[in-house]
DNA sequence: GAGTGGTCTAGACCACCGT
DNA sequence: CGGTGGTCTAGACCACTCC
């Protein structure tokens, strides 16, 4: 675990509430306590309740009503979306599968002038490319190539570099904190075809993306292929808020 | 504009530091003035402060460290992303082209089975169903064909039918707060490279949606076929809050 | 009009960062 | 250590929904 602290207040109530929810007393479309109750049931203000309902809003579990109440929401939400989640291990165990990988190529090299920019790399700095292939059981799901600043990686144990570049991030003391990914569909050529087992000139989802430690540094580049139909890839989108952007 | 009233003191004090970002006041890495200043500054108590300065995290532009201080971000925000948008006369704009759309067809018929379900139909309920390509300029980028219960479109206007769905849904007081897309890549058959303009074979990208109300009933159901290369779909990914996720 | 969430305040104390 | 954001409170008033 990353973080193990005294839960605060907020995310004691959080849980409660989810607690209720999973233990079935609370159901879709039910409507909760109003915010004043559920103060004095949890012993805490009401801006604490609010705190707490926000993010289970934002998870989508609930939905307020101005006026009405607060509900149960008919519960459409896909876990482990592109939107929030980082993890494909964690994906493909969801979807079903048991997840895996074969590491193609693991080496220390010089950036491209374009990945020097990007990673805001100085001169003669090297990074750390990972190749590898993602299997849902035995079957080839994602092929991706993962590039890190290999500054970012001197403290760290030769044998931690095994596990999940995300965690390797973390401990090099850069979480991914958010991350942009361009979407592209594309075929599939030769290499690509004998990686993932599959035809040439199959679909496949292509994934462009930079992922950023909470400073706002850029701390890892992937390129990812994604065979179509191995599970579903989900993006939740909500309406533009309105105050906010413009 | 659909919403318009007198801003919250939460959205002046935002739009404030907004103004300062885009005025060049506030550049990449400059600390901002701390949550008591800032409150002074535009009037408000610090409760106030830090829930503008809250969306304006989320929104990309800002980083906080506790204990060092709130830092304006390196600026990766991509607008109109996946994501947060749902208007692609906007994103099509945005990219530097000139929205257009050509209706092929729209027409009320019975629901399959399928629909009837994910739309919660009763029986012999009509919805409508709208084929669309939409263009960049004179080039068409996506074919989509959307389909809502024609019960939510019994007060409106037959004219107000050619305005935006989103827009349509929202008069029908049925607003989209959020929808969930599953990304598809693909390839175009006859029917979307004659539509499309593109060869048979060409990669696209396939995105079946369905739109929820504030309430969380299915309001629309969407399909849509972009060209790979019209203009990019971004998607910003956040990692897990880790408090409230499991 | 009663009940609900939406906004806002003034103040307190805690936890973390840096010097 | 001082400065910063993180959490929390008790209370006030407003805006909306629904009976």
């Amino acid at each position: 675990m990353t973080t193990a602290r005294r839960p605060s207040l907020v995310d004691q109530v959080r849980q409660g509430l989810l607690d209720d929810l999973v233990a079935g007393k609370l159901v879709t479309g039910d409507k909760l306590p109003n915010e004043d109750r559920l103060a004095d049931r949890f012993g805490v203000s009401r801006a604490t309740v609010r705190e707490a309902v926000l993010g289970l809003l934002e998870a989508g579990y609930l939905t307020r009503r101005h006026g009405s109440g607060t509900y149960v929401t008919k519960a459409p939400r896909s876990r482990h979306a592109l939107d929030t989640t980082v993890s494909y291990t964690a994906m493909i165990r969801e979807a079903g599968h048991t997840p895996g990988e074969t590491v193609i190529s693991k080496a220390l090299r010089e950036p491209t002038p374009f990945e020097a920019e990007q990673l805001v790399l100085g001169a003669g700095e090297p990074l750390l490319e990972v190749e590898r292939v993602r299997l849902a059981g035995s079957r080839p799901v994602i092929y991706s190539r993962d590039r890190i600043p290999a500054a970012l990686l001197d403290g760290i144990a030769q044998d931690a570099l095994d596990s999940s570049l995300y965690v390797i991030l973390e401990t090099a003391g850069h979480p991914v904190s958010r991350a942009s990914a361009e979407l592209i569909p594309t075929l599939a050529d030769d290499k690509l075809s004998e990686l993932l087992e599959v035809e040439c000139g199959t679909p496949l989802l292509h994934i462009d993306q930079v992922d950023y430690d909470a400073r706002g540094r850029a701390v890892m580049l992937s390129l990812e292929w994604h065979v179509a139909d191995a599970f579903e890839l989900i993006v939740n989108r909500r309406a533009s808020p309105g105050p906010a952007d413009s």
